[in-house]
DNA sequence: CATATGATGGACT
DNA sequence: GTCCATCATATGG
């Protein structure tokens, strides 16, 4: 593991116009912020799942629905939508093939009381380790759907922070999905306290 | 309009 | 580990 040289700048729009099991690889140890109301909220980037177009049998890009459209987006912006009654925060990936990177929990840094006040939980550790406890301590609904991160005045940024070795990013397969394809394609940084699950594939 | 379906979370045994 | 409340979509009548 090592600081990136661009530690703090804002990821460009191209960073993310690769294959979503590579953006999501790289967006582990980088910084997730959030914008709202004259506060800044967020922390660091702990644990990603990769969705592909077609041939996932998980992902809504192989069905039809404005969900799945949206998967064909530009690089770099946000596709949120409800599911068992949780906004989940993903952001789409190459601009050849629809694709997104969900972002399933960050590790608390910045803006923690508030945060916390916004999620109503005592433990830090419950505040945004989850996809949907993510989205609401940061207060992401269907608002913040197609925000570019890649945009200084966005209420939605992603930050340069951490280089992670590849030995330090743990994969299993996804958690949730009724239909996975037979490759893990969660992605979480080993020695994080601030992941939703651990345990990997064989 | 009615109902089924989750890329979930929280309460509980 | 199990159960079920949750709610935006999709789909069928």
């Amino acid at each position: 593991m090592r600081v990136s040289p661009n530690y703090g700048e804002i990821l460009q729009q191209k960073f993310y116009n690769e294959s979503p099991d590579e953006v999501a690889k790289k967006l582990l140890g980088k910084l997730l912020i959030r914008v709202l109301d004259n506060k800044v909220m967020g922390g660091m980037i702990t644990e990603v799942e990769a969705y592909f177009g077609r041939d996932d049998p998980a992902s809504r890009a192989s069905k039809k629905g404005k969900i799945g459209d949206a998967m064909w987006r530009d690089p770099g912006h946000t596709l949120v939508y409800m599911v068992h009654g949780n906004w989940l925060l993903n952001i789409v990936t190459t601009e050849r093939e629809a694709g997104a990177v969900l972002i399933r929990s960050i590790e608390p840094l910045i803006g923690i009381e508030y945060m916390r006040s916004l999620r109503g939980v005592k433990q830090k550790k419950l505040l945004t380790t989850g996809p949907g406890r993510l989205t609401r301590a940061l207060q992401i609904t269907k608002e913040e759907d197609g925000i570019p991160v890649y945009m200084s005045d966005s209420s939605i940024i992603v930050l340069d922070y951490l280089i992670l070795d590849e030995e330090e990013i743990e994969r299993s397969y996804r958690i949730g999905v009724t239909k996975d394809l037979p490759h893990p394609y969660r992605f979480y940084v080993k020695y994080s306290d601030y992941v939703s699950r651990k345990g990997s594939v064989k």
